[in-house]
DNA sequence: GGCAAAACATGCAGGCTTGACTGTTTGTTT
DNA sequence: AAACAAACAGTCAAGCCTGCATGTTTTGCC
């Protein structure tokens, strides 16, 4: 009676899932098998099997844990966050765009557009966590949406950051993704004010 | 001593590159298997692996091949389009990272980031292609770069695209992206003004 | 203490992918 | 026409991935 065994279960699951998002990290989608998944969070295939029994399982559960991560990583930067400030607000949101869990993302979004499975549990939470990131944004701003443009400006800094992800991909952009995001910042403020 | 074989192993080499395009389309990357894109070329395996020894082989030479249309397709519309209006102009820039062809440089992206062959040749060549897109993209505006904050606006416009052509992976996007860039327009028109 | 269930470990089988090997047809050269 | 090279076809072995089946340990409960 040593640990509660819920609560064993719990962790090794959560060993799981961090264990997926690394190897989606490091390794891609299809360099994401099962295998490698158990070697590293050092766990047997069995016990893999035992808690998410096929890969499809695995990987939905590592979705929403990936979904959970991101957004709580936004929201503690945003509360370091304490006055209102637009530059400051937009690098730190570029930064959620260009991190490992961004990575991560896009190889689940890339992947289910040709797997029915993922893509199917993949577009309402996709919607949900794009709803809150909006208000997020919009809080972050201080933008008052009831004027006229202010939606879609914001909607087109979250797109442009997307953007800027990708072509961050393959090699660092972030002087480019600067001076970029300065110009468009200045655009934006007008837009807000 | 009908056909010469020189051209009869360049048009083979194109069935097999645009078969490679097509899979990455409809099966995306880890889909893409040798086996499937000898058979959707009407090809048998010893063919494919005459004319491409390995998997590596083949991929790179698709990517050359797909940048090449990517860059043809862009060019072709933008001779279509007579007067240099901005709201075409962008709209056609749109088409281009909405297709199926941007599809395909997304799954090789993605798949390259964590494949260190693709990547050393991918990312030269990419910044081409780059290059060669900001450059179409600077003359269908009409842009002056040498004034202030032109150059970044066009690159942002560009990296716009880019994510709203992430965003439109799992579902349509199109209404969505009409507003946004509606107003972006707007904004791009302020600048280059 | 004892029993059931959960957590975990290990080995195995089937399917798939890749690249190699052998053979055949078609084109080229002399 | 004869020898040679390229294009093409079919088959095979090795390796990997997934899921299952069978044990072993740990936990919960009586």
């Amino acid at each position: 009676m040593r640990i509660p065994q819920q609560e064993r279960s719990r962790a090794t699951q959560q060993r799981l899932l961090e264990a997926t998002v690394d190897c989606l990290i490091e390794h891609g989608w299809s360099g994401t098998t099962t295998t490698l998944v158990a070697q590293r969070a050092g766990l047997s295939r069995g016990a893999q099997l035992h808690h998410y029994p096929t890969k499809a399982a695995l990987v939905l559960a590592a979705v929403e844990h990936l979904a959970a991560r991101r957004a709580e990583e936004i929201r503690v930067e945003a509360a370091a966050l304490p006055v209102p400030e637009l530059d400051r607000a937009v690098e730190l949101l570029a930064a959620a765009f260009t991190g490992p869990l961004y990575v991560a993302a896009l190889e689940i979004w890339v992947a289910a557009r040709t797997d029915a499975l993922l893509r199917t549990a993949l577009v309402p939470l996709e919607a949900r966590v794009g709803r809150e990131l909006h208000r997020l944004a919009v809080d972050l701003f201080g933008a008052d949406e009831s004027r006229p443009r202010v939606r879609e400006a914001v909607q087109a800094t979250l797109d442009l950051l997307r953007g800027l992800g990708v072509a961050n991909l393959l090699s660092d952009d972030s002087a480019r993704r600067r001076s970029i995001l300065a110009v468009w910042t200045g655009q934006l403020a007008e837009v807000l004010a």
